[in-house]
DNA sequence: CGGTAAGTTGACGTGCGTCAAGTCTCGTGG
DNA sequence: CCACGAGACTTGACGCACGTCAACTTACCG
């Protein structure tokens, strides 16, 4: 199921076969998380990165009180921890939102990849690069946009990524996700989630339910959260 | 100028000679930029990297409705957009917020870096790592803290940062931002960010004016803020 | 068929936004 | 030296988007 991860990779620009036998070959095991475990905490040491086969993951940062903040959603085909190869520890904890496939990847192999393969070393660096663009989206939809144009925008972002990895139709996608987590998303409570995915329900924009999104006028959609997947760099380009 | 940067790279891992004189001959030349000029335009291919010398400079996206957010407050010696070089073009605006020196990297030999220097090349992708961690924490922030915690951890953040290069004393460093500006980074409107500030002020925690924090109750305001220096990832790590 | 977690709705509270009217600072030119 | 204008900062009155609290319904699973 890495090929997932390839075909994303492939998008944006040519992986050679010893490119991908590389990446292959930094898998040291798979393992199945259920739906709810956190899977790596917050400065756990590390010397392998996670690469998400199948199902929906978070990363997420505490507070004193209680509350959480997703940072990041990532979908099958995704490098969750890429950066952790750099940091050696997370500053966030990885929860399994769904249950989870996940593949590690050793550090020690990752190493021999940027001593060796200096293109497919400038293709992972892109894309830790991408997430950190994904940060930044989310930080304009937290710091200036309204409750209902944050969720317009999720549902907007995850649709185009989901789709990269053929795990989208035009009109719907899986998502399953709680209301309460997706509050931990959008900087909002999960009440308030819940009046405004009725708000989107009542506007024949998106529908939200049974774990799935589909759209009902996704231009219009799109309008309200002013979204531009520029930010996704998904266009070709030789690195 | 270019050893703010360097200071900031060795209090990480050592750097040869042979990576010191890799990073100089990166630069092609050195502008100064006035306060307020936008610097590079989301959207604008790119050949060549910014590294701040000297200066604030800020990156932001822009709202249809003329709001801003920024997300991101770069200080002297940081790379403030190493990730241009994989993505080629920038999802966000870079603004000076201050009169600021830069000198521009060419892609080509920072290319030429992935090709010859695996170490250095895993150096400076550890520094776009660190970048997306402080956006992630910006995330949390915007997400969960209220306004006075936001602001607080924002000074505390910024301490942090400016000691490494030697630009803060113990309980004070200076800030030439505006309260508008301020506003843009925390998600606020200028006119609450101004009674924050006060409250801050007689709380005896920070006064922020003409363009200089100074602390009264250090731990006091990271104790507000919840702030914890970990996502800067300062410790020392062999690469 | 009972227990538990997720979702739904209404009434009410509040942190931050909006609007508007100031003041303060400083650079410029008369 | 002072007049003036512009931009940054300050403050108060008021409004609203979202939070809080609480009761209820629905879905699911053993």
């Amino acid at each position: 199921m890495i090929e997932r991860h390839l075909l994303k990779l492939r998008l944006r620009d040519t992986i050679s076969a010893e490119e991908d036998a590389a990446i292959r070959g930094t898998i040291v095991d798979t393992i199945v998380h259920p739906a709810g475990r956190t899977i790596v905490r917050a400065g756990e040491e590390l010397n392998y990165s996670t690469l998400l086969l199948d199902g929906l993951l978070g990363r997420y940062k505490d507070l004193k009180n209680g509350q959480r903040q997703i940072t990041h959603v990532h979908v099958a085909g995704d490098f969750a921890d890429l950066h952790g190869f750099t940091l050696k520890r997370l500053d966030h904890s990885l929860l399994a939102i769904t249950p989870c496939t996940i593949a590690r990847a050793s550090h020690a192999r990752l190493r021999q990849i940027t001593e060796t393969l200096p293109h497919l070393t400038r293709v992972m660096w892109y894309s830790t690069n991408v997430d950190a663009a994904i940060h930044r989206e989310w930080e304009v939809s937290l710091g200036r946009r309204s409750a209902i144009q944050r969720a317009a925008h999720l549902f907007c972002e995850l649709h185009v990524r989901l789709q990269v990895v053929g795990l989208a139709e035009v009109d719907s996608y899986p998502l399953a996700i709680s209301q309460a987590e997706l509050a931990e998303c959008l900087g909002l409570t999960p009440v308030h989630v819940n009046r405004v995915l009725r708000e989107l329900r009542e506007r024949v924009l998106v529908e939200f339910r049974n774990g799935r999104v589909s759209f009902h006028d996704l231009p219009g959609l799109k309008r309200l959260a002013e979204f531009d997947p520029g930010y996704l760099y998904l266009e070709p380009q030789a690195l």
